[in-house]
DNA sequence: CAGTGGTCTAGACCACTTT
DNA sequence: AAGTGGTCTAGACCACTGC
């Protein structure tokens, strides 16, 4: 029973690491500056270059980093916050909204969103694509899921499909009347064709909201938004403004 | 130029492992079954189990696994929605919430926190510590950040710490009058503490829902939430059921 | 072209749960 | 004790960005 127990449970490397790397840019780092590369860095650490970016991982997970290949790791600004359940109780593509319509094609809605529309099974929907900009980043791609009966009126001579057609299907949705709108975010990973409108590579991690529109009793409209969840802060009801990291109190 | 280009950007091994799995998962699994082992299956894939375990994570980060050390990884259900901001305008507290208080200590707040609470620098405050459980399941661990001025009245005959002063603490706020609410989410990586409430590894990815309270023209309370972000939906202002995979809807 | 981060390998050992 | 996922290593090559 000589042994002395420092630590009965031994912290990982990369969490250590974490830490101390914490602490480094609370302390030695402002926004923008950019790190020592990975080799360097693991080297400076004596780690192996995997244990490394086990750490990277976590702080770009936790908005404090960015990485971008073969540029190199710098130090990011705090997240934007963006409001997604403040604007009132308007449609999508109400005038003032910061959303900009892409496209619009008509499709079968996977089975999930089926399941919300209410609408038959193999029954085609207009989607409307559109990508949301916050102080010149791009921040999320939306799907917009409108079944053809919310949208009765629409003109045979608009285009049948691209930004004209999309923004004459947004149109066409405000003469609904808004009873109600549901909500809810969930953690997921970003889809090859929305990494590129995001500037990241397939998989990072996004906050998926999905919004539920309500009509004359039914579903409207379905909207599934991904906003990069390294660089965004979602805000409901208000604007919550939040730092990180002890320096950046006013005195 | 007689090459042909068949994939001018080839995919990731684990990226496309992670489109086969979940094809797996959605036509021969079943929730609560138990994969083959890691070294197994990168067998069986003809990767390096380091690959196999990317392809993995993602999928536990998307919701469809769980790993567990020492027992294995098993096909996830699907997230349970978790009502965020439907409670009505409510204090944390009332009647009929189902978070459970823990503890009560009064500590100086981390900066970030004092900014919202406009409190003076190296002010101490009450911290609440509450539990959220749904579906027998723990789904957040809760710090609750409360001025010693939104509490005037607490009682020097209440406990001086633990359970019971928690309760006394909540009891006291109900006497405000509640103006508003602001709600903030974004994503971070569980702490060390917070892990083991949660039954998680340190750094696991959730959900942090920071909330403001407002009373009497000033912030009268802070709460930040930490929801698991692999088994948890948060819903905003009503339910939205949701499934992913393909059979799962109802024929 | 050099330098960066991203992917991948084949091993080793550790912490944990179950038997 | 056996079996699982978690951590770590030392190396290799690839994809991308800039000069």
């Amino acid at each position: 029973m000589g042994t002395t127990q420092l630590e009965s449970v031994p912290e990982p490397k990369y969490w250590h690491l974490k830490t101390v790397l914490t602490e480094a840019l609370d302390s030695e780092f402002s926004v923008g500056e950019i790190l020592p590369n990975e080799r360097d860095l693991a080297a400076r650490f004596g780690v192996a270059r995997a244990t490394l970016r086990q750490a990277l991982e976590q702080l770009e997970l936790e908005g404090r980093l960015q990485r971008r290949r073969g540029v190199g790791t710098t130090v990011a600004p705090p997240r934007v916050g963006v409001a997604v359940g403040a604007e009132g109780h308007t449609w999508p593509g109400a005038t003032g909204d910061d959303w900009q319509p892409t496209d619009c094609t008509d499709v079968v809605p996977p089975a999930a969103v089926a399941d919300l529309l209410e609408t038959e099974q193999g029954e085609q929907v207009h989607t409307v694509r559109r990508s949301r900009v916050s102080q010149g980043r791009p921040v999320a791609a939306e799907l917009l899921y409108i079944p053809h009966s919310s949208v009765p009126d629409l003109s045979a001579i608009d285009a049948p499909s691209g930004a004209a057609r999309a923004r004459a299907v947004l149109r066409e949705l405000q003469h609904l009347e808004l009873e109600g709108r549901d909500q809810a975010v969930e953690l997921g990973s970003v889809s090859a064709e929305d990494a590129k409108e995001l500037d990241r590579l397939p998989g990072a991690p996004v906050l998926v909201v999905t919004t539920r529109f309500h009509s004359g009793g039914r579903t409207a409209a379905v909207s599934v938004a991904t906003y990069r969840a390294d660089t965004c802060r979602l805000t409901f009801g208000g604007d919550i403004e939040i730092h990180h990291g002890p320096e950046r109190r006013a005195s």
